[in-house]
RNA sequence: GGUCCAUUCGUCUAUCGGCUAGGACAAGAGAUUUUCAUUCUCUAAAGAGGGGUUCGACUCCCCUAUGGACUACCA
């Protein structure tokens, strides 16, 4: 009987989630959906040390943005605008933390089966022994000269603890075997128990146990089937699986995946916070204030980025399907998503690539939501307060926006686009000048100005479908037909007209079509333009 | 230093022994356009090196090199 997947995202609250913790949460959730599974949220705070404020709120507020729904543990409570926490599920509490009587007795029962022991040697003593013997480890070579109770007498452990001595519980790792590793993405990796040291499973300092202890017996009792989590854990597997086996949950154990890590963009190593803040892009999902330090990070949300385009581009960085697709939904990736298609190799960060997904999103946005997005930048560089208290038509935002949107890669860069439908250039790009008006330009716009003003209100928007000489259909405006024979007729250049004309619209040689720049400005505020540059220039 | 993991265009990757090595991002060129863009077309760009196994190796094995992770009373 094949046994119910049940995997967990199991974030420490030292910070913000990091971009690669994001994209381990996103292949949980990938593998979760993809077999009916459970997909857990657990928070490793055994550090008591490392906990910043506000981060647990953070990585559940971070994964609900992205659309990494949680099933059991902990998680935002939905339909709240403050975020809320709640735990759900029957294996709780589930946060560490909360869990200390529960690895006390596990603890416990390693302790009296001779699988784990008692030492007193302090963290001073053991720097001063790293510091004395090169390579030093705490192992079955070293353990039995230590202070322990491998090494002394009953009563007298028993006395030190009584007396409160302060102690640590160490595993004992039998020497001389070659441990076994199966991994779902890299296959068998086997480790001698040698190079392996008797791990702190409990520590004396914040009386909670550490990673690999609470881990395993958490995953145990919470029932995990699959551990999917970042390559940096891939070393420590061994002395998990040492684990399971001294708790005599071998047949349970679940099973590894360790995930290739993410790179830097430039040069080698690990991604992290300053590579961001260096190369000028997030690798954070969320803005994040750390309150434990001051400091400040910048988000993908706040940058404007859509949560489909991070999913879709986290998603692609480490694993790809067969063909050539490059654009997927969530639903698409829970389809097609499979760990042994995940690469085996780290994956340097292309942000430039993350721009262009964002750009693919925005594109295949309706107008109208992306004028709903815009419409806050908008009015704030009006410095207008409220919309109703301008002359601003959200058809009209969206109709503008609809000309623009294929040049940008997110909503705060439509303003640059756009700008000139709502604010008349009261300067001219000078490069624009020096290339496209020319001495006989004020001609120009003064016999264009009579045309124009010739035209009804009614034929100043009208445009119509034409076959070209292709045989295509395109759209020709009615004001062509008045404009372009009279250009014929004077045998004046086309482009010498309308690039002299643009530049009196928009301020530069830049913009959609003039015809929809006239369409959207309307006659009256054309014509206006027209000769308010004649004035300037 | 030790252990483990990895290695295809600059980057993300496809290829599960038959390759004229495909796609995407980025780059460059051209076409279209009354501007700027868009769009379209094209170009350049890769199997780390050396040994095997095989009729045949990017694909399997070994060695070397390089990169990465880990090596805490952090996760």
């Amino acid at each position: 009987m094949e046994r119910q997947v049940r995997v967990r995202f199991a974030p420490s609250p030292t910070g913000a989630l990091h971009i690669g913790g994001v994209r381990t949460a996103l292949y949980n959730y990938l593998f979760a959906r993809q077999h009916n599974g459970v997909m857990l949220l657990r928070i490793e705070d055994t550090d008591s040390t490392r906990f910043v404020p506000g981060a647990e709120e953070y990585i559940l507020e971070a994964l609900d943005w992205l659309g990494i729904e949680i099933d059991e543990g902990l998680r935002a409570k939905k339909g709240d605008s403050n975020l809320q926490i709640e735990a759900v599920g029957s294996h709780g509490p589930y946060r560490q933390s909360e869990r200390r009587e529960i690895y006390h007795e596990y603890v416990r029962q390693l302790l009296d089966s001779g699988h784990a022991y008692v030492a007193f040697d302090t963290p001073e003593e053991l720097e001063a022994k790293r510091a004395e013997i090169p390579n030093f480890q705490y192992d079955a070579r070293t353990r039995m000269q230590m202070r322990n109770s491998l090494t002394m007498p009953k009563d007298e452990v028993e006395r030190l603890i009584q007396a409160g001595e302060k102690y640590v519980v160490r595993f004992l790792v039998e020497p001389d075997e070659d441990v076994h590793v199966h991994d779902l993405i890299r296959g068998e990796v086997v480790i001698s128990s040698n190079i392996l040291d008797d791990k702190v499973l409990y520590k004396s300092a914040d009386d909670l146990p550490t990673y690999h202890l609470a881990n395993i017996v958490d995953d145990h009792l919470m029932q995990i089937s699959h551990v999917i989590r970042g390559e940096e854990w891939l070393p420590s597997a061994p002395l998990h699986v040492l684990l399971y086996r001294a708790f005599g949950w071998q047949d349970t154990m679940p099973e590894f995946a360790h995930l290739p890590l993410l790179l830097k963009p430039d040069g080698n190593g690990k991604l992290s916070k300053r590579d961001g803040d260096r190369l000028g892009f997030p690798v954070f999902p969320l803005e994040f204030h750390n309150q434990k330090d001051g400091t400040v990070s910048s988000g993908y949300r706040e940058s404007g980025y859509y949560p489909e385009a991070v999913i879709n581009f986290l998603a692609l960085l480490g694993w790809h399907s067969t063909g050539d697709q490059e654009l997927y939904s969530m639903d698409e990736l829970i389809r097609e998503f499979s760990l042994d298609r995940v690469s085996k190799s780290g994956a340097k960060f292309d942000f430039e690539k993350g721009k262009w997904f964002n750009h693919q999103y925005l594109i295949r946005k309706p107008d109208e939501e992306l004028a709903e997005q815009f419409m806050p930048i908008l009015l704030e560089h009006l410095k207008i307060q409220k919309l109703e208290d301008s002359k601003i038509d959200k058809s009209m935002v969206a109709k503008v926006i609809g000309l623009t949107k294929e040049r940008v890669n997110f909503v705060q860069e439509l303003w640059e686009q756009v700008c000139f439908f709502f604010v008349a250039p009261t300067e001219y790009d000078e490069k624009s000048l020096k290339k496209r008006w020319k001495d006989d330009s004020p001609q120009h716009m003064r016999e264009m100005l009579g045309l124009l003003e010739a035209v009804s209100e009614e034929n100043w928007h009208k445009s119509y479908e034409k076959q070209d000489e292709n045989g295509n259909t395109v759209i020709r405006w009615h004001l062509d037909d008045i404009i372009m024979p009279w250009i014929a007729g004077k045998e004046y250049g086309v482009g010498v007209v309308m690039n002299a004309f643009r530049i009196c619209l928009v301020g530069a040689a830049r913009g959609p079509h003039i015809w929809n720049i006239t369409d959207v400005l309307g006659k009256e505020e054309t014509l206006r333009r027209v000769k308010d540059a004649l004035t300037r220039i």
